[in-house]
DNA sequence: GATAAATGTGAGTAAGTACTCACTCCATTT
DNA sequence: AAATGGAGTGAGTACTTACTCACATTTATC
């Protein structure tokens, strides 16, 4: 949601990555950032970054060298060092405390991705305009996601349909329709129809949604091994 | 799927609203449409339309006279004439036939929606990357909608909740629900994991991951008002 | 305090960019 | 046969584009 706070999350993964940002290259980022979010990388110039950033145009390019490579440089990062291990460190450590149940696990990971997604807000929403032009940061987030997705998410799925608490679907397409609830209300809540939305309450609404039809109790279950 | 059956449908739209069109105005629509949903509109040249249409740039200009009006007098007449419609016609022609379930209606619903984004295939690529940048195209597209879910599918979906099919909760939270699915895999099926993939089955499985949850029963509804 | 390296920039450049215009061609209409 | 008007274009135009480079300034290293 606030911008600010995004941009200097985006800072910190950039300079865990690159070590030390000289302050000017700290500007172009910030600027690059909310231009691209807002006109998109083919619609945004250079100069419209430098002017944003009080800075030279030549100065995006001693740091970045061509246009492309700052938009990579700026989203790869979060995409490689934050997204996938946050994630599958959260599945890891649900997966092994047996005590939780389905409900909570889902609810967790999807408070938490929407948690994330709000921290970098203006990135997200870059990645997902360029995602169906841009082939490299498509590549960049296909293999962010296949670890977690491919590795642990799968992984958690599976367990609890041995447990009886997910009904027996291919795991895929069970993963697929948790996140197609879950990206549908993001992108409903920030792009479509913006305003006063209750996280907690909708996350429990998808709960209802999905888990009741899913589980096959017919009830979130307590049920055994 | 088939881009030419989608470009002659789009042309077909286009005749409809504009009256007969000039050969080289179909070339020039036929690569424009390609070169947006490749590229993006802010990544293509209208030079790029051009050469591809085998046309001189100027004819383009002849017929639409800017780039960006190029661009809203391909996608509006699909929009306007054609999804508006057919969707409304569609639910109230099952909403007055009582007989008729949620599971089936939702079915029939779903599966249209498929049909239509197939043949327009390129289209809706186009307008799915071009929406959050371009502000008019955002209008189009939400005044295109508006009638279709505000008054009929929101009414389809609170006519199925008052015959205690549907679980009680804002129905435009439901709706949001269901589009959330039917659009998740439609994404997945064409831009994240394009391949084999059979629509029945994939919309039937949606149908049991909602409608056991969501409606009262536990199982598709047979309660009478 | 000297040297090297990193940071920053003004002034370019060559290649696009969207768009214009005077003009030709050709099918109708008169 | 002359006049009309739409379709189509080659050759431009004014401007923007990403990117370069020689040079100035600041910062780090010894």
């Amino acid at each position: 949601m606030q911008t600010d706070g995004a941009i200097t999350s985006i800072l910190d993964a950039l300079e865990n990555e690159e070590g030390h940002l000289a302050p000017k290259k700290r500007l172009v980022v910030q600027s690059a950032v909310l231009c691209f979010a807002e006109t998109g990388f083919a619609g945004t110039s250079t100069r419209m970054i430098a002017d944003r950033a009080g800075v030279a145009e030549a100065t995006i390019f001693r740091h970045f060298g061509t246009k492309k490579a700052l938009l990579l440089r700026i989203t790869s990062p979060v995409l490689k060092r934050l997204l996938a291990p946050a994630i599958a460190q959260e599945a890891r450590a649900i997966l092994e405390n047996t005590h939780d149940d389905v409900r909570s696990f889902i609810r967790t990971i999807m408070l938490s991705r929407l948690g994330f997604a709000d921290n970098y807000a203006p990135l997200v929403r870059i990645v997902i305009q360029e995602l169906p032009v841009n082939a490299d940061l498509r590549e960049i987030v296909f293999t962010a996601f296949e670890g977690v997705f491919g590795d642990v998410l799968l992984a958690a799925i599976q367990k609890f349909q041995e447990r009886g608490q997910l009904m027996q679907m291919p795991p895929d397409r069970l993963l697929r329709m948790f996140m197609s609830l879950l990206a549908g209300y993001y992108i409903t809540r920030t792009m479509l129809a913006p305003g006063d939305w209750d996280d907690a309450a909708e996350v429990e609404a998808m709960l209802d949604f999905a888990l009741s039809g899913v589980s096959q109790a017919g009830a979130p279950g307590i049920r055994a091994l």
